[in-house]
DNA sequence: CGCCCGAAGTTGACTGTGTCAACATTCCCT
DNA sequence: AGGGAATGTTGACACAGTCAACTTCGGGCG
């Protein structure tokens, strides 16, 4: 499909556009982020991309099929986000969970109607497949780090996608009330949010329940010391 | 407002509705749950109602004031849920944390249009006070709950907010996944919503971490014996 | 008791949107 | 060189949100 429209790229006259369908995409996306949901149109994008009103049926058969393009193009950056959040801790599997987490966060406050797009009622995953591709990609990488700290002995036993499954709602709970302004104000003023994604993220690995003062509670909390299994 | 809703509520005629502003709540609501979001519209709340398309604006300013409108009537319904379900295990403070995630994830799943307005974008709480404090009433019922089950010796100690924070994210990060569809088929077709509940909230209470075997861990998890205290 | 004012509802219109059909232009292959 | 096929354009339709002007009802005031 980018074959097409790489060859077609430098020969760009004033009528064919070269690439019309990702110029599209940057459109919308603009308009996302600086108009809101409601402000991302079929028209909107053509004008941003200096086309008139149906040329983009020519690249989209639908409305949310741009959105979902878009919203695909999101899953793609969130994913980058998130492996260099892990790649950045390496050596600390718990460590690289919280980053994870703080990743996913940072990216939903970046952009919020992205984020808010991505997930949203606009684009039904099961109507776009690549989407819902994109989507499971950047979050099986919960998956894959949960698995990496059970082998460190940092995380317990268990089916790794059930646990990472655990952590997948409580990040993005967290994401989609920070993108959805349903966090107070005042414990905003307080606490930002990326320690609030820490507190989520450590909420979940020590558990809600009394632990029983053994050392393992007290040492997963400061200095992460690798490897400690009973 | 209600009294001079009710005072009418008698005399309607064939031009005076009577309570339209119910009757429009009522009738979007409708819409919501069986066109879904996007076919939410004011012309067709009015439609109906039996009432022609610029009446809705002697009641709402705006169509974002019915949908808000329609929205804190979910956060009723949903409170009152939540509430009944603690209500149910007034005993253990565990089970009612359980049942109370099982409630909002089985609302959201009878109801996810609804759902998805409340805590969507369509609506910002910050225009809408009423609506805020419908949302904060409905979450506050966790807090409360965390705090009996401290008092019980089944939470740890410290804010119950800050606690009942993490649970809110689990919570709702699973309902907002349900009624996003972006719960993989083959997920939900082995294991039901309410037991992916049940194992998020398990998740959250006992953590991530490797615990000790200590009694408490074993206790916590099997058949779920109420009010096993020492 | 009648009348009149304001609340509640209606009609008609304007703009903007998604979408389609018919038409125009350009690219590439033979 | 020429003819499809891909790509854009124009014009139009239905429908949505919203407003201004008008109509009808109900209750309080004289």
């Amino acid at each position: 499909m980018s074959r097409r429209a790489a060859a077609t790229a430098r020969r760009r006259t004033a009528y064919h556009h070269g690439d019309l369908r990702a110029a599209l995409v940057t459109a919308a996306t603009a308009l996302l982020d600086t108009e809101g949901p409601l402000g991302v149109t079929l028209r909107g994008a053509a004008r941003g991309a200096g086309v008139s009103q149906a040329a983009p049926y020519r690249h989209f058969s639908d409305k949310s099929a741009l959105l979902a393009a878009v919203a695909e193009d999101g899953f793609r950056r969130l994913r980058h986000a998130i492996a260099r959040a892990a790649r950045t801790h390496a050596r600390d599997p718990v460590a690289a969970l919280r980053a994870m987490a703080i990743a996913v966060v940072r990216f939903a406050a970046a952009h919020p109607s992205h984020y808010r797009l991505m997930s949203g009622p606009a684009v039904r995953g099961r109507d776009h497949p690549a989407l819902r591709d994109a989507a499971v990609g950047a979050w099986a990488l919960l998956a894959g780090a949960i698995e990496r700290g059970q082998r460190a002995g940092r995380i317990r036993p268990g089916d790794p996608v059930a646990l990472s499954f655990a952590l997948w709602c409580s990040i993005h709970g967290l994401a989609v009330l920070a993108v959805d302004e349903q966090i107070p104000a005042n414990v905003l003023k307080v606490v930002p949010l990326e320690q609030l994604a820490e507190h989520a993220t450590r909420c979940l690995l020590e558990g809600l329940a009394p632990r029983p003062p053994s050392r393992a509670a007290r040492r997963a909390r400061p200095a992460s010391r690798a490897t400690a299994r009973p």
